[in-house]
DNA sequence: GCAGATATATCGCCGATCGATATATTGGTG
DNA sequence: CACCAATATATCGATCGGCGATATATCTGC
C-alpha cells in the first residue's frame, strides 16, 4: 500500500476500528497494547494508543466488553473480554460491513479498470 | 443491510466518500444532486447534500475536479468533470481502499465465522 | 396557492482519530 | 549507576468530515 497522508490514515480506520477490535477479541481475551498490535498487523496501519484506549473505554462503557485487571510483573495489564451483547454486535456490524463492501466494490472495481485504461 | 445508526453511517462514509464521488465521475461529468443518487444507489446509504456540497468544493479546491454552470431550465446545475489530478487521486486512493479491505477481510471474515458458531 | 421534487449552498454541532504528554516498570547498555 | 528503549495504560486539546437544519430558487401537478 502506498503512503499514506496523515488524514487518509485517519479516515481509513473510521468505520472499521470498532469491529476490527471486537474480531481481535473473538479468539479471547486481549490487553490493549496486545490489540494494538494486532490491529497493526491485521491491517497495516497503525493505531494510536490516543485512539485505541478511548475505543476501548466507549466499548466498556457499551457493555461490548468487559476488563480484568492483571496484576504481575510490569505495569498491570488490563484484559479484555467479549461479552454476548459483544459477540451480537460483532456479528451485526461485521455483516453490515460485508453488505456495505459489496457494494462499494460493484462501484469502484469498474471505475478502477476505467481509470487505469484512461490514464 | 441492517440499518446503521447515525454514527456508524458517518463513519463508513468518512473513509470511503471521496473515493466513492471520484468513482461516480469516472463515467464522465455529473452535477452534484446526481451524484447524491447515484452514490445512494451504490451505497445504500444516503449522502446528506450537507455532506456532499463541501466534498464537492473541497474536491475542487484541490485540483481534482472542475465545474461547469449548466443553464437551463429549473435551477441551474454545476457539473463536475474529472481532472487528470483527479483520475491519479481516484487510481491511487482506489488502490490503497483495495489493499486495506483485502488485509481487513483476513481478520473479519474468521471472526465472523467464529462468532457464528459461538452466538 | 401549495406541496413536493429538483438543485445548490452554508452553518454550527458532534465525535472519532490523532499527536503530545504523563506515568510506571522492566531489561539491557555503557 | 545513569540512560534509553520497550512495555503498558491513560488523558488532553486540536483537527476535520459528515450531519441536520435552514435558506433559496424553479418547475410540475393537484
Amino acid at each position: 500500500m502506498a503512503q499514506l497522508d496523515d488524514q487518509a490514515r485517519r479516515d481509513l480506520f473510521r468505520g472499521s476500528l470498532d469491529t476490527m477490535v471486537l474480531a481481535v477479541l473473538v479468539d479471547g481475551p486481549q490487553y490493549g497494547y496486545a490489540i494494538q498490535k494486532k490491529v497493526r498487523e491485521a491491517s497495516g496501519q497503525s493505531v494510536a494508543a490516543g485512539s485505541l484506549y478511548p475505543l476501548l473505554h466507549r466499548l466498556e462503557v457499551e457493555g461490548l466488553v468487559t476488563p480484568q485487571w492483571e496484576e504481575g510483573k510490569g505495569r498491570p495489564r488490563k484484559w479484555y473480554a467479549l461479552t454476548p451483547a459483544g459477540q451480537a454486535r460483532l456479528k451485526s456490524q461485521a455483516a453490515d460491513w460485508q453488505a456495505y463492501l459489496a457494494r462499494l466494490q460493484g462501484l469502484i472495481l469498474p471505475a478502477l479498470r476505467r481509470v487505469a485504461t484512461q490514464g
